[in-house]
DNA sequence: TGTGACATAAAAGTCATACTTTTTGTTCGC
DNA sequence: GCGAACAAAAAGTATGACTTTTATGTCACA
């Protein structure tokens, strides 16, 4: 799918970033540029670039006499959209697809509102189509055609908030909602509920109703994350774990392990009240 | 500062980085190997690498019988830590610090949230420690110091959230509390009030208050924000504009110039109930 | 037996050069 | 005036030689 034809660089680079956040090259592991240059056959100065690119994203450190090491995951770049696509197609989707909707949580429900004092009178419109969009094609397993206004709607939106952090946040939640989408960890349906509120979010910010808009997205965000409980449900008790809580704690040197946590909050009984507690503004 | 001696690469990459991001090379300007080989009197191999990593970062694009081109601000990988650094060393550091406080103001307050629910004792001692330690170092000019406590208390909490993408902004508020404090974007002394806060979300935490944790940090970077305000006004009257609505459209080849927005949101009557909305963030 | 200086070698880092491929602008023929 | 062939420019790739750093093993000395 991401393997195309376009330059050794960008096939072994594709490659290797997937290798390695797929967990095929624990972290600790060392590589050699020789030897990846004969495995991927390719000279080594194409390795060397791809190396510094995925040093740059802090998946690997580089060191004399020693080689390319492969670095504990909790210090890659996981803002970089490049780590989340490979990340979101290998093992751990199921994890990666939830932090990142815990962030949209975070987020959008704040962009939301500074749209709604912010949006320009064209991307008022663009929102509201979006929004109508979803509803043409909220039913009859048109999934494909729902996901392109909800992508261009959650987009619009945090353009809109005129805060560059969340604009540059439209391409995650793209991958998100993507992911979700072809990965079926969503109703063959969209929730109507959902529909719904994204064409009141559409109203809100038309009318800069912030306050409104900011409550419309945490809703839609809420839904989001509840729909992940009910259709991946996390083997882990914890609600939203670091990777560092693997049973058996890797064959690879763990010199500097982080801080093992023994918590874990019971906070599932009965019918998991919402994204629970850390979101005061329940609807008013 | 930056500039160390380790290494070909890094102090390339670095030069160059940081000319981009500071507008030294508008947008659509475009660069010759060839030429930066020279310019930096480093062989082509470097420069390559170089442009790779840039590339990686959306800074530019390489494209053959053209050469190098500088993207548009707006593709530009924001997120990336090293971007983010060489911003705040730039021009445009102001805008770029409000940019981040109020990512900050979205996140940290669910960040904290959570953290309530999955802190470990460990965590919550740690929180208090640095908590106690502001307070200490929060009279007489020790801002160095509480800057410190300061950076570790906002780690901990995000990491104690338990969700990687939240964990991994800590090297963000790093920047951006280094940042207003060394530029003096911030009071001589911090604010009473924000400490004392401080103490607050490191006692809700303990206690596995997630509403309260969440409510108390909300202040802390409504606090901030209304520093922000007071200490380095915006120009600007938009409350958080993309860098697109500079006075000169730049004399760079500008063809796909995002959409001009008129709006400027009126909003900033009466006391400002709370952050209640999105960030009305007035200077009260 | 332990310790520190020193030599060794392994691997990345750097450089120069030659060659390939893609792309763009131009020219030439119709 | 239009399209196709052509030429040149710049990145992409490959290769080989050389430099620098540094982990590690060795050996002398205490």
């Amino acid at each position: 799918m991401t393997t195309q034809a376009r330059g050794l660089h960008t096939r072994v680079l594709d490659a290797l970033g997937l290798a390695i956040t797929a967990g095929e090259y624990p972290p600790g592991s060392v590589l050699r540029t020789d030897d990846l240059a004969q495995r991927f056959e390719v000279s080594r100065t194409v390795v060397r670039e791809v190396v510094r690119v995925l040093e740059s994203m802090h998946l690997v450190a580089s060191r004399r006499r020693v080689g390319v090491t492969v670095r504990p995951t909790e210090q890659w770049n996981v803002y970089d959209p490049q780590v989340i696509r490979w990340r979101l197609a290998g093992a751990d989707r199921p994890r990666q697809l939830r932090s990142l909707t815990v962030l949209r949580s975070a987020v959008e429900p704040v962009a939301a509102g500074l749209a709604a004092l912010n949006a320009t009178p064209e991307q008022c419109r663009a929102l509201t189509e979006e929004a109508l969009g979803m509803v043409a094609t909220s039913r009859g397993r048109q999934l494909e055609a729902y996901l392109v206004h909800d992508i261009a709607f959650h987009r619009v939106v945090l353009n809109a908030s005129g805060n560059e952090m969340f604009a540059r946040l439209g391409d995650v939640v793209a991958e998100v909602l993507t992911g979700r989408t072809h990965h079926h960890v969503m109703f063959d349906d969209p929730d109507p509920a959902a529909v719904t509120l994204h064409v009141q979010v559409a109203e809100a910010v038309r009318e800069r109703d912030a306050v409104r808009a900011e409550e419309l997205t945490r809703q839609i965000a809420l839904g989001a994350l509840r729909e992940l409980d009910v259709l991946a449900p996390r083997a882990d008790p914890a609600p939203d774990r670091m990777p560092d809580s693997a049973p058996d704690p890797a064959p690879g040197p763990g010199p500097g392990a982080g801080p093992s946590r023994a918590e874990a909050p019971r906070h599932r009984a009965g019918a998991v009240p919402s994204h629970a507690a850390p979101m005061p503004h329940t609807g008013s």
